[in-house]
DNA sequence: TACAATTATGCAACATTGTTGCGTTTATAA
DNA sequence: TTATAAACGCAACAATGTTGCATAATTGTA
């Protein structure tokens, strides 16, 4: 059995993700560390966090992937999402948005896994500046 | 005013993608051009396709960005979707899937410019391979 | 049909994002 | 305190997408 540790670096990339209040992609992660640990180290913190499930993974327009904390999400609501994505085309950010139950008309030789819905468009921020 | 030119290159790229039943990335369709045009080509013809609405620009669950033919799609049919994606995470390939009517609650705050629903999970085909 | 204007292309070089291998370090259970 | 497996750093690579600039090709017009 693997044992799960919490390392110094997966601690501080878990609260930077946590305490945002947008997505954000490794990148943007990375730049928050401060120097702490290695690129390459974020990735894979990244990728033992979606799997821990403590974060959400989600891709943005563009195809940049982008995390999200995964507040009070058991595996049944990863498979039933009732939240969607709003990406903004100006500042890039993504922010998630509740309460949006949606129903699919999928034939049923399609075996559904996850459903993400993502909304583009101007956030509110960018449309003041405007 | 730009003038639009229908090139060869552009005619294949145009006639690869309505072609496919599934949306197809940039490699893939240079992969079919065999050699009539530069890749680099290619990332600009599909940057023109999309302007001029004759193909979608749809982001698999993987975060590689997709095209698919845009048959008989009004700008009005651009925001207000009414199909989905299929992101299939066996084959990757990533499918149109029609009738599906979403409604959105999204603040008023949020200026919407459109909506992409992608549905990650396993494709009848490779479904029938397991 | 020939020409001019400007769109489209090829090439090279670069930027960004993500991945892999391997030797070393470190957290945790006993 | 120590053994062990997890986590890390570094270097190198892979895939995808972008930019600048000189050249080629398409199309409206004379």
């Amino acid at each position: 059995m693997a044992i799960i540790r919490n390392t110094i670096a997966k601690k501080a990339v878990f609260e930077i993700i946590q305490s945002n209040s947008t997505a954000m992609s490794q990148t943007e992660i990375f730049a928050k560390v401060n120097n702490i640990c290695d690129r390459v180290t974020v990735y894979r913190i990244l990728e033992r966090l979606v799997k821990e499930m403590k974060i959400h993974k989600i891709v943005n327009v563009n195809g940049v992937i982008n995390y999200a904390p995964c507040n009070s999400c058991s595996h049944e609501q990863h498979v039933h999402h009732d939240h969607l994505h709003f990406s903004c085309t100006t500042c890039k950010k993504l922010t998630c948005i509740s309460d949006n139950r949606i129903e699919l008309n999928i034939p049923s030789n399609y075996q559904v896994a996850e459903v993400f819905l993502t909304v583009s468009g101007i956030c509110p921020d960018c449309l003041i500046i405007t």
